[in-house]
DNA sequence: TTCAATATTTCGAAAAAATCGAACAATCAA
DNA sequence: TTGATTGTTCGATTTTTTCGAAATATTGAA
């Protein structure tokens, strides 16, 4: 399999993370992801078929919004907050206030 | 002409407004309306066509992220600051923080 | 009202992107 | 190696974006 692409934290783009949080699939993961520290493709149960759910990750992935490592056969994914709130400070704070808390587990 | 839509303030969500500033020319818009108050499509000088401004125009009052008044043969269009940053807080400010200047009239 | 100029939208077609199911690839356990 | 699990890639279909041309709306001048 192909080496897993990230950019560098100096190559995010404020239109990439845009773009790829504009998708109510993406920005659901996002959600998920600012909750859960790490999570794989198949911890997530959205009503998307898991080749779009790929395509959505890499969107992810190659926008620099979050990290993929291989553990096994899953592929743990995980929000670059630090790359993220260096770029950009305060944007990742207010999409998160500003999104509902998420389905599953939500405490309040 | 038809009526000019515009979501209230209520109907406007995160996503929405997240896919509609994930594009380069509708952030670059944004931008130069975080700097001027009210532009009319002719203000820019953008490089799309002009039916394909007029598209970007269009996703940007329809998500909420501005307002559109006639005035003779233009349109006027403004940010609805109040209106993002009581539904988002921080969002925008993040954003335009997170732009770099506008190209023209940039100071630094 | 008619004509011309200006500003923007709508239409129809072509290009680009998203989505899906099926097939493939990688890893682990037996 | 076989089988189960996880995720990617492929190829086709649907949806979205983009463009140029034509149409619509407004203003101002005859």
């Amino acid at each position: 399999m192909r080496p897993i692409y990230h950019p560098n934290s100096d190559s995010i783009t404020l239109a990439g993370v845009l773009y790829a949080l504009g998708d109510p699939v993406r920005l659901e993961i996002v959600k998920r992801l600012a909750a859960n520290d790490e999570l794989s493709c198949s911890d997530l149960d959205l009503q998307v078929a898991k080749s779009t759910l790929s395509h959505h990750f890499k969107i992810l992935r190659e926008s620099g919004v979050l990290h993929c490592r291989k553990q096994g056969t899953q592929h743990m994914n995980s929000l670059r907050r630090e790359d993220l709130d260096r770029a950009f400070p305060g944007l990742l704070d207010a999409i998160l206030q500003a999104s509902a808390p998420v389905s599953s587990n939500a405490s309040g």
